[in-house]
DNA sequence: TATTGTTATACTCTATAACTATA
DNA sequence: TATAGTTATAGAGTATAACAATA
């Protein structure tokens, strides 16, 4: 005979605890997704100290060289006082150089550093093996269709 | 004849800037997904300042009377330390409880007040609204099937 | 020895408001 | 007047390390 389970005080596995209606709510779900996708961003096998909200905008001004920081503000849905931090962080990095913009000089003129550039070169390659992990069991058809899907929440692209 | 694009120095709009590879990437739409939900969530009609996260702690001490701290640690992937932070604030905003457990003197009880009952009733409400919105285009074999597939992502229930 | 809750501390990410230089 | 960048400041949200009480 198995001993009876303790009926108050033992420590809690996370499958014994009843997680309410959260499991149902879509919102919740994608919360998750997306916490377990920042972990294994940031932990992923040659972690390079790089968020994937950094790594967006790094993306975004090799992208568009000479973009203006309130372009980026606007494309990353960020306030322009939070893009001066963030290029303050990738400038000291050398990975980013606020020039002069040429026809407006209130505005600066963003550029990836070649150091930048190498770097932006493995981060692509990290991330893709972070898609592979993230998508591991997933069929190429599955994948599409929570790409749809996600796209048809927040339709800011296509 | 309608006038010529000028070349430089115009602020783009957001459709007019080149996002790279990342519109291709699943993590990248988790993640503006996941802030298109933040900010309604915040803002939607009759926002009671309540974040996502805060939404589920207060749903699973209703699921699990006289909770111990560090299973709802367990249960939200937070440290103990924070789970510290969370719960000062629910119990200062008067929706939560700290009892003294009955077979463990180092361990609190966590129970929702009258309140916080109350008040979670209300926030069920509104967050079934909220999905409404987020979800309002979706057929409903689309949204099983989104939601299907991000369990997948986090396999962590079911 | 290990676990529970706590404190002290710090770091990241973000925003608001007010300022300056320029348009 | 309006816009671009900046500064000062503040508030979430989170973690690590060390500690006392208890198991």
């Amino acid at each position: 005979m198995p001993p009876t389970q303790a009926p108050t005080s033992k420590a809690k596995t996370r499958s014994e605890i009843n997680y309410g209606l959260l499991p149902e709510l879509v919102g919740y779900q994608l919360r998750m997704a997306q916490i377990a996708l920042f972990r294994d961003f940031a932990q992923g096998p040659g972690e390079l100290d790089v968020t994937p909200g950094l790594f967006g905008v790094l993306v975004i001004i090799e992208a568009n060289p000479d973009l203006k920081q309130s372009d980026l503000a606007r494309a990353t849905h960020l306030d322009r006082s939070t893009v001066v931090t963030v290029i303050d962080n990738l400038e000291r990095r050398g990975l980013v150089d606020r020039r002069a913009a040429l026809h407006d000089r209130r505005s600066n003129a963003l550029r990836l550093t070649t150091e930048g550039t190498a770097l932006l070169r493995k981060l692509k390659r990290q991330v893709t093996q972070h898609e592979k992990r993230l998508l591991g069991n997933f069929s190429e058809a599955e994948r599409q269709s929570l790409f749809k899907l996600l796209q048809k929440v927040f339709p800011e692209h296509r």
